[in-house]
DNA sequence: TCTGGGGTCCTAGGACCC
DNA sequence: TCTGGGGTCCTAGGACCC
């Protein structure tokens, strides 16, 4: 029998960050593990046992450091060139058993898998669960139902599981609502902290009483975001897989400092550093931006002056090379630098993005420039690409940045860098 | 000592237009 | 004294996601 209806799985890799490293570590298959952030400032991803042990996401390192240490967790900074290749090969396997798909994170995915009989379901997921883990090692969890928000509620549950199977198919479930009953209303997709306080004040505590609480009363309450929410725990699909993710119209780069910042030469570093990446990106998606903003900011969680503030400026007209937003960027930055202050972060951000190929010139635009500047621009692209990030890049960006990120503990680029491929070892006994 | 980064969508309100 | 009606565009702020 056809389904009438869509039908969406939701793959969801499991403590994604944590199973990378594991893939190539065996030494930490065991072990309870984390991942840090930036920085290594706070907790991003836990291993299982981490998460028993009563962790939270994003508690900083410092706060657990003693448990961590007692219970032997290990610690790792994170490696993004490592995490984003295998989400790369994760979405290749998946998109060999469907092209309806939606990547929906680094480590999600949303397919439709239409079309199957009903009967079915929880095998070909099953199927898939078994193909990504043997193709990438990467084990995952995956919900199946007849919306998107539903699917988050299936594989929720199937990572709750005993079993630990990992596929949870709640197609025409005989008992929907005992299961929407278990999700905390807080634990719903789209309901954060604010909603779900408001939420479990007028008597709401999970889903199924979202699923049966007053349509107009949720819209006026939430906007059509939450009326949406509830039309779809209802299992009437309002949400749309989104195949082809439509361009960023806003692209940012900032991080916090690994020290702290008081020179302006060296903020100007960290202004140009960030604003080259930044077309960088513009660049990559086929986009020019209109308006270019740098902010800076202090440490708020320290005692002692702080000071934030953020400049923007519109462009004469759009661009993406690299030198004439890093130039605007440095000067908005030089605007709002204030000496005296330890400065943590600091961040550009390119809006009004534009699709490169049609940009609007103004009268005064100068084409040789204009060209001269775009053929620079695609030699460092194209050097930058084959020899790695910064091979050349603009001097104004400093040589050694003492201020820049901190990974102490970050494992080798096992899949993106010659020079740290994992070494197998073979001893051979005659 | 030590607290991440990068996005989206929706709404209200102001500026502006005819 | 009396001060329209209908529309668009933009921005800031608030909510959310991973």
């Amino acid at each position: 029998m056809k389904q009438e209806f869509p039908i969406f799985a939701l793959v969801d890799c499991n403590n994604f960050y944590v199973s990378c490293e594991r893939v190539f570590n065996p030494f930490l298959t065991r072990r309870p593990a984390v991942v840090l952030s930036n920085n290594d400032g706070c907790i991003v991803a836990r291993s299982q046992e981490v998460k028993k042990l009563g962790i939270a996401m994003g508690t900083p390192l410092f706060k657990c450091a003693d448990l961590i240490k007692k219970q032997g967790i290990a610690v790792l900074s994170s490696n993004y060139a490592l995490y984003g290749d295998m989400s790369r090969r994760v979405m290749q396997t998946l998109e060999q058993f469907t092209d309806r798909i939606e990547i929906y994170s680094i480590d999600e995915a949303f397919l439709r898998l239409d079309n199957l009989s009903l009967d079915n379901y929880q095998k070909y997921a099953e199927k898939i669960q078994r193909t990504v883990l043997q193709w990438t090692g990467i084990p995952v969890s995956i919900g199946v139902a007849e919306t998107k928000t539903l699917a988050k509620v299936a594989n929720r549950v199937a990572k709750m599981r005993e079993d630990q199977r990992g596929v949870m198919n709640i197609v025409q479930h005989p008992d929907m609502d005992g299961i929407l009953e278990t999700v905390e209303i807080g634990k719903v997709w789209g309901v954060g902290r604010r909603y779900a306080r408001m939420l479990k004040k007028n008597g709401i505590a999970n889903a199924r009483q979202l699923k049966y609480a007053d349509r107009k009363w949720i819209a006026e309450k939430m906007t059509v975001v939450g009326e949406r929410l509830l039309l779809e725990l209802r299992g009437k699909s309002v949400i749309d897989l989104e195949q082809t993710p439509p361009p960023k119209k806003a692209i940012c780069t900032s991080k916090s400092f690994g020290r702290p910042i008081e020179k302006k030469d060296e903020m100007h570093a960290a202004v140009t550093e960030y604003a080259t990446r930044c077309a960088e990106k513009v660049r990559k998606q086929g986009s020019a931006a209109s308006v270019v903003m740098v902010f800076m900011t202090t440490n708020p969680f320290k005692k002692g002056p702080q000071y934030a503030n953020y400049k923007q400026i519109r462009l004469p007209a759009p661009c993406n090379n690299t030198r004439e937003i890093t130039e605007t960027a440095c000067s908005l930055g030089d605007q709002i630098f204030k000496p005296g202050y330890k400065y943590k972060k600091a961040g550009v951000l390119l809006t009004q993005l534009v699709s490169a190929d049609h940009i609007q010139q103004n009268l005064f635009t100068d084409q040789v420039v204009l060209e001269k500047r775009k053929k620079i621009t695609q030699v460092m692209d194209r050097i930058n690409s084959l020899r790695g990030r910064d091979k050349i890049r603009l001097a104004a960006a400093g040589f050694t940045n003492p201020w820049s990120m901190k990974r102490e503990m970050k494992s080798p680029e096992y899949t993106t860098c010659w020079a740290e491929i994992p070494v197998v070892n073979c001893r051979v006994s005659r």
